[in-house]
DNA sequence: TTGCCTACCTAACGTTCGTTAGGTACGGTA
DNA sequence: TACCGTACCTAACGAACGTTAGGTAGGCAA
């Protein structure tokens, strides 16, 4: 007669806390250097008890990637509603502040998502790319207005000009410390950046 | 009696040739989603004989975050050389064409390194950090010499503008594709986003 | 001819991986 | 009171992992 130490105190959240889990250690890891036993570790459960919430490590990842991806998209809709009636440089800062936002202040996964996406199995790949897509196309269609306003240099093409941003943008999570740095000050530094460089 | 299939004739080259698969492999799938298996394979040896090369694993990933920091630190040497008596904007210019050429132009070492750098184990990066510090550390002389010369805006502080720069040239191992995209232009772009976003 | 070095091999080791089967405890519902 | 779903557990599976031991074949030197 074997007796179980389970103590569910915190039932409805334990998905939540393994999402969480998963995501910080896919982010100093990558996808195949995080085993499911040290996600379970972290959580203070048993790694086969993480198959009652998720069917499958990659379901777990893709869980974990998608979450990233609705950090980010909410991200640009308060952007978005806070812009209303902006300039088109507010605009453009406003939206990569939140972008930070998402990548800083929303947990660990949209960094993780902006990260480790690459090293991951291409069904997970796969399944969430058309998200991903979205959300890149709703950058796209920021600049391409603030092009057609005559905001942007059209030595530039507005594609290049994108990947150029987001890279600034992303390539953040490698160095940034929230901690010593103050965000403001660094969405304002690739704001000026890419401002100066592709406004005409 | 056992029979080998054992066909050294490339005998000088397969450490290369273990290296060239390692840094490919670890670039698309990061330092723990590779197999020595699957490397012994893309070679066309077993995994086992890999080890007459190598110490370990952890040593062959860090002979090719090594290779690709050497790449960028000849790349570098080239571009200093090239532009001895050049002014600031064409020296910046070519230090950025020069990364990119060990980014894309010289096998998957320099890609390997910078994207799966931050996933490999503490014991290989912290055998690394110091090249990569001295890498790093020519960059902030050439900016701090732009700086000192007038040519950059006091605005923003050197260091965040070298790591908005790696970010920028950095995050180009994402998307950019060789075989479509002009290498001359894309170098051209960075520089000019950077330049007209840091000059004063 | 003998012997050694280089570059590979086969076979296996212990460990860790993702995953499954089958159980236990507990809170709520009938 | 009996039952049932939820949330965990233990135990174990086969596969894959990094690594080691011990061999073999070919080239070169003495």
């Amino acid at each position: 007669m074997a007796v179980t130490d389970a103590t569910p105190i915190d039932s409805a959240g334990a998905r939540r806390r393994i999402l969480d889990a998963a995501a910080a250690l896919v982010l100093e890891r990558g996808v195949a250097g995080v085993a499911q036993r040290r996600i379970a570790e972290e959580v203070g459960i048993k790694a086969a008890s993480i198959y009652h919430h998720f069917a499958s490590k990659n379901d777990l990842v893709e869980a974990v990637f998608r979450q990233g991806i609705d950090v980010m998209e909410q991200a640009w809709d308060e952007a978005e509603t806070a812009t209303a009636n902006a300039g088109p440089r507010v605009r453009l800062a406003t939206h990569v502040r939140a972008h930070l936002s998402a990548l800083f202040e929303n947990g660990p996964y949209t960094a993780a998502h902006v990260t480790a996406f690459r090293t991951a199995p291409a069904e997970v790949r796969e399944a969430v790319v058309p998200m991903r897509d979205a959300y890149e196309a709703r950058w796209t269609a920021l600049l391409d207005d603030l092009a057609s306003a005559d905001a942007l240099t059209p030595e530039t093409p507005v594609g290049l000009a994108r990947l150029t941003l987001f890279g600034a943008m992303n390539s953040t999570v490698e160095w940034f410390d929230t901690d010593r740095g103050n965000l403001d000050q660094l969405a304002e530094v690739i704001t000026r950046h890419f401002w100066e460089g592709a406004a005409r």
